[in-house]
DNA sequence: GAATACTGTCATATG
DNA sequence: GTCATATGACAGTAT
């Protein structure tokens, strides 16, 4: 093993990178698909980082979140992350092929110092036969070992230190040349910097000095520092949650920018194209990512379709070049592993960046805003025309224009398109962009005061249905059963104990059933489902809320179980129920009212006086039910009658609509008799001219048309006469219209 | 803090 | 004239 690995170093990636600098490509995915397991460990890690199930099982299994900053699995997650992109990024779309042959140059360079570091890729097989990898602080790394590969993938990626002996002047050279050949390696900028491996070994030998424990911590913390901070390749700063693959946009600009500005680099390739001096490939880098954007901006099924499209398909064969991005490697890669994992969006995400990791049932929602964003973005700029056939911008832009006129547009003149409302062509055929809009705003509006007549018939009718109630209301009867229903909803949890309810209901003339009023009041005052959640904890609270009954009732109804609620709690439902009770309620129980304001409001006249006699009342007492009732008699009132109006107004926005439709319908009518009554002309025009043509004098010539015309008759039959008259004819004809106008 | 919607209340009109 | 209801206007509160 210690020759294979010696092969492997000094001979075979070295002469991959003479290769590599002479144009030959080599093809690794023979090496990864060989069945050599060693190397394909050492290029590719172990197979629990290269196929994403490691990596997603970090994000399933610990849902993002749970990851301590110190854990191993921080660790592991972060560099598995990196490393799985880079191999993604072997699978790029490549015009020069380079990129892999020098992502192997880094791998030559580990594999000559694997003696000494342990946290190599062979030193993965000292427990498969690598017996004789030795170290200093081999303890150390095999306990690495067991954490997984990501920290040796780490290191086969990029940013392990090597020895800096092991590297001599011409591979830091080669390195160089190759760098400066082919920016996106796929491999850490560092890697190529003898400096920077300088200080990262620095730092690493610090941690290791500092003790086993603290090696765990300080290594996880550089992790995150690394994976958090810096950009592999980039050197900008860069969250870790987009390892790879943004960075192969964000490098596109060499110029330093912030994610936040993902637009600006996404665009200034195409729309500048000489700030510096890209490379064919980074050029279709940038152009495939905005195409992945553009794609997910159309949607994300879309995408999907574009992506998993077969080879033959004509969308695969003219836009999937899009896949060979390093993001479509993600979305092809999760798409065959996992099926479906929508981490890959979370790249465009610059909330999440923030995120250290985030969980896949939090990736989804942001999804969609991530594509809308996008779809500001690029859609402001116009590009999507640019990559994307109409079938696919049509999805995302159909709603834009409407697509009556065009087919009447062909038909009518000018003088037909001059009678034409359009837009209330569009309205009919629910094209029109404001009623999309508006639509939305309702949607949007928890008010319930839109007034698109684009509402629900259950609510509609709903409210109508209450509307009718309301203004019949008018009877007694019904009266009292929409006062109960008020009463329940705005004397909140006054006196509505399962008795008191009872009662009022058997005392009160007509009164129709509870539960319809309930529901109808749910509907009419638009109140949040939140605070008819609370209902049941009314109802609940209105059984010991009798504060205005009679003395008697009152003092037994106020004295709760004592182990039925705790202190604290009774506490709380007092504080609730003051906040819920109304001022009229406040006053009757400061002014020991001794019965419920429902019954003061609700009850008929009759009655009300009857119950007024039962009780010695002050003048100060009666003056304040007397107002009790009033006021709560137009509080009802008030609502039916903001109610009606609201209704009102609906119904006649609906006629307004009505109105519009038929307008536009009686449009379109007109612009087809116009049509049908043009063709019909155009027929008389040639009909005429045929039989005029065919027409002879008495000495076989044909008539002048200048001097002769057809005349139509009365009964149908055509006569020759001469133009003079013709022309006095239709001037009589036009004469006669006018003087009926007149 | 401004804007807006909702709600309660008062004054007044109407039947 | 009283009562019930309707409605405009205003103010307070919530969002």
């Amino acid at each position: 093993m210690l020759s294979l690995k010696k092969y492997l170093t000094e001979g075979l990636l070295q002469f991959t990178i003479l290769l590599s600098l002479i144009g030959v490509r080599v093809d690794v995915d023979t090496y990864l698909t060989s069945q050599l397991p060693p190397l394909r460990e050492i290029i590719l890690g172990p197979s629990s980082a290269y196929t994403q199930t490691q990596f997603h099982n970090l994000r399933n299994t610990l849902d993002g979140y749970g990851i301590h900053p110190k854990s191993i699995d921080l660790d592991n997650y972060f560099t598995a992350r990196r490393l799985l992109s880079q191999v993604r990024a072997l699978d790029r779309f490549q015009v020069p092929t380079t990129e892999v042959n020098a992502w192997l140059v880094h791998r030559d360079p580990e594999g000559s110092v694997s003696g000494s570091q342990p946290n190599s890729g062979l030193a993965l097989e000292s427990s498969s036969g690598l017996q004789d990898v030795t170290g200093p602080d081999n303890g150390v790394r095999e306990s690495e070992t067991e954490q997984g590969f990501g920290e040796d993938l780490e290191d086969l990626g990029a940013v392990a230190p090597p020895v800096s002996g092991d590297l001599t002047k011409e591979d830091i050279d080669l390195i160089d040349i190759l760098w400066r050949q082919d920016i996106d390696l796929g491999a850490g900028r560092e890697v190529f910097d003898y400096s920077h491996r300088q200080k990262e070994q620095d730092v690493e030998k610090e941690l290791r000095d500092g003790g086993e424990q603290d090696t765990w911590a300080g290594e996880g913390a550089e992790a995150l520092a690394r994976n958090l901070l810096v950009d592999g390749e980039t050197g900008e700063s860069f969250p870790a949650q987009f390892p790879a693959d943004i960075s192969s946009i964000t490098e596109a600009v060499p110029s330093e920018s912030e994610p936040p500005a993902l637009q600006n680099n996404l665009l200034s390739p195409l729309l500048t194209g000489t700030e510096s001096p890209f490379d064919l490939e980074q050029q279709w880098q940038d152009l495939m990512s905005i195409m992945e954007m553009q794609a997910m901006e159309v949607n994300t099924s879309a995408s999907e379709i574009l992506y998993n499209a077969p080879p033959g398909d004509p969308l695969s064969t003219n836009y999937s070049l899009a896949p060979n991005t390093p993001i479509n490697q993600n979305v092809s890669l999760h798409q065959a592993s996992l099926g479906g994992c929508s981490q890959d969006f979370l790249l465009f995400s610059p909330e999440v960046e923030s995120l250290p990791v985030a969980s896949s049932s939090t990736l989804l929602p942001l999804a969609p805003s991530n594509s809308t964003s996008l779809n500001s973005t690029f859609g402001s700029t116009n590009l999507t025309g640019l990559f994307f056939p109409p079938q696919l911008n049509g999805t995302a832009n159909d709603t834009a224009g409407p697509e009556l006129p065009d087919p009447l547009g062909g038909l009518l003149d000018e003088a037909m398109l001059d009678e034409i409302s359009l837009m209330d062509l569009a309205i009919e055929e629910g094209f029109n962009p404001v009623q999309a809009s508006q639509l939305e705003e309702e949607f949007d509006s928890d008010s319930g005061l839109s007034l698109d007549s684009s509402h629900s018939p259950s609510s509609l009718s709903s409210s109508e249905g209450s509307s009718s109630s309301s203004s019949s209301s008018s009877s007694s009867s019904s009266s009292a059963s929409s006062s109960a229903s008020s009463s329940f909803s705005e004397e909140g949890a006054v006196g509505y104990s399962s008795d008191s309810e009872t009662l009022d209901l058997e005392e009160a003339e007509g009164a129709v059933g509870y539960q319809p009023e309930y529901s109808k009041f749910c509907r009419m005052s638009y109140q949040d489902p939140a605070q008819l959640s609370c209902l049941p904890y009314l109802e609940h609270v209105g059984h010991n809320h009798t504060y205005n009954m009679a003395p008697s009732a009152l003092d037994s109804a106020d004295l709760p179980p004592p182990s039925a609620l705790k202190k604290g709690s009774k506490e709380k439902q007092a504080d609730f129920l003051d906040k819920q009770m109304s001022r009229d309620e406040h006053r009757a129980r400061a002014m020991k009212i001794p019965f419920t304001n429902d019954k003061i409001i609700n009850l008929p006249v009759e009655e009300f006086n009857e119950l007024l006699s039962k009780y010695q009342l002050s003048e100060a007492q009666l003056s304040l039910i007397r107002d009790i009732r009033r006021r709560g008699k137009n509080k009802m009132a008030a609502q039916n009658c903001r109610k009606r109006k609201l209704d009102t107004i609906l119904n006649l926005e609906r006629d307004v609509e009505d109105l519009q439709r038929d307008k536009a319908r009686l449009l379109r009518e007109k612009v087809e008799f116009l049509r049908s009554l043009r063709q019909m002309k155009q027929k008389v025009q040639s009909l005429y001219q045929e039989v005029f043509g065919r027409l002879r004098d008495e000495n076989g010539r044909p008539y002048s048309p200048s001097q002769y015309a057809l005349q139509y008759a009365g009964d149908g039959s055509v006569l020759l006469i001469p133009r003079t008259m013709a022309d006095q004819q239709a001037r009589r004809q036009e004469r006669k219209p006018k003087d009926r106008r007149k």
